[in-house]
DNA sequence: CCCTTGCTTGGAGTGCACTCCAAGTCAATA
DNA sequence: TATTGACTTGGAGTGCACTCCAAGCAAGGG
């Protein structure tokens, strides 16, 4: 039974750092399925990245087969919450060019990450306004279904 | 010059109580234009609505014309909130149907709603950690930026 | 030697949420 | 009467982010 390809089953994925998945081995040179079962992601999607640039250039063995480091699997952490925070992969695409492109592209990563930064704070306060919203309505229903039950 | 069809903007929108769109007239029958300008969609995303079962049942004028009623414009405040925090457009059409059924849904209402919040709180999680992690790593670029102008 | 496993590739397909199109109706104005 | 503008419909098209497919290769076990 392989690992690979299982569907993220609505993987918002209980990455990294979180509970089950700690560095495959104490190595630095990991098969795609094992930053599958790292990442949650699937291998389909690694491929993807790297095929648009999402990746900062992955190693190969001699026979071709990816080998990712401890460096990409950071990358892919932090690609990993600018995901889940809405990011659009184009911008992330734009993020990792600045990053291959040096130190002299500091500013303009700053002020990406400024900008994206700003988003989230926006989302955050959409989110609450509309938990005020939901908790309501469920009072709402939750006290008919109480009066209901009171007959 | 018409009001209609155009792009919403990026429309992360300004919506209802907010600020500029009051309730166009005190009346209770609206154009999809007058809706339109309210709700910061689009009248093709209206008509869709609509068409999917989105709607509590649109009413016609004697030409066809849609006329929404202040209730439409609640709904569609609610609508607009569920989209913004996620909620799948499968989910508000189940939710629609619950509400059409009658009192007897209650419950069921009830239940989506409460599982919706959790999947907010979690968000709102999501997006607090993240914007953790992004404070870091602008003040890193910052920290350089400042370096390199201290020269 | 053959089979399975784990991987490779380019390109095609999927699902979601719109977004747009073509062709038409109706009411009001020039 | 002719045109304009706001609206109608069903169906087709778009963009995003994957997601999958077919064909193939290398290494190890029976």
């Amino acid at each position: 039974m392989t690992v690979m390809e299982r569907a993220p089953v609505k993987a918002r994925n209980t990455c990294a750092e979180d509970t089950g998945h700690p560095r495959p081995t104490g190595q630095d040179r990991y098969s795609i399925s094992e930053v599958v079962a790292h990442t949650g992601l699937t291998a389909h999607t690694l491929r993807w990245y790297e095929r648009i640039g999402l990746m900062p250039h992955v190693d190969r063995t001699h026979t071709g087969q990816r080998r990712f480091t401890n460096r990409d699997l950071d990358w892919l952490d932090l690609v990993g919450k600018l995901r889940l925070t809405g990011m659009p992969v184009a911008d992330m695409v734009r993020y990792a060019e600045l990053v291959r492109e040096g130190e002299h592209t500091f500013a303009e990563r700053e002020e990406l990450l400024t900008a994206h930064r700003e988003n989230v704070r926006e989302r955050i306060a959409e989110l609450r306004s509309t938990l005020e919203v939901l908790d309501h309505k469920i009072d709402v229903y939750a006290d008919a279904r109480r009066a209901s039950e009171r007959v």
